[in-house]
DNA sequence: AATAGTGTACTAGTTAGATAGTACACTATT
DNA sequence: AATAGTGTACTATCTAACTAGTACACTATT
């Protein structure tokens, strides 16, 4: 694989990201378990610890559970990951619109463009 | 003023396009005089050298003139500030086809989202 | 019991962005 | 000529993110 990354943003919270939209596009499914971080590490070409890191933060949105010895593993919870999917929505919307306010657009020029481009 | 920075973004950066948003909302016009570096620092509450960053960055981008000893100006040209509208306006719808990409959303169900928000 | 594969926790070093301070060249005003 | 206000160019220091390497605790398999 080996990843390539944007440099405007940590590449932690890319994978983070990365992963997010895996389970969204259920590429990823409930229980599913993940790489171990050095595998994960291997294949997107980046440090062990910046994996660690990744494993962390997803733990602490409460869309993995790690198990000492075994694995981390997608949460079993459906309701979670319906949530999250809500979460991720609104935020994105949210920082769009956030944008168009602070370039000047308005909302209903920048439809129209999303119309056009596909 | 002081202005309070994203983390996950250059400060040099969101002071960019910060610019560049009073300029398309017309807050600043054609061939208006941005403030000194050092009083640009002070107001947004930033080390010169920071501001200086952005003076080049828009210098680079040709939408500022800058005149040693007199000051840094807003270029004069009508093209080229219509020309900046529509390289932003199609930047930021791309980056959000993007992330919708990424995230496994389809364009039409983050319209609707869109449509209730704002 | 031994081994291999997990996650976890350190310490150390590198780099980009930001801060801090200083100095210099140019322009306009007095 | 002197001065104040411009942009510009340095050097030095700090911090977060990332890299690199090592060590340890736990689990499952053999």
């Amino acid at each position: 694989m080996t990843l390539d990354f944007s440099r405007d943003k940590p590449i932690y919270s890319q994978l983070v990201d990365r992963i997010c939209g895996d389970i969204l596009k259920d590429k990823l499914l409930l229980g599913d378990r993940l790489p171990s971080v050095r595998e994960y590490a291997v294949e997107t070409g980046v440090n062990v610890n910046t994996v660690q890191r990744v494993y962390k933060e997803l733990e602490a949105m409460n869309i993995t559970e790690t198990k000492r010895g075994q694995g981390t593993f997608i949460t079993t919870s459906e309701a979670r990951i319906t949530a999250l999917r809500e979460e991720m929505k609104n935020q994105l919307a949210q920082n769009f619109l956030t944008s168009i306010e602070a370039l000047g657009f308005s909302k209903e020029e920048m439809l129209v463009v999303l119309q056009k481009k596909s």
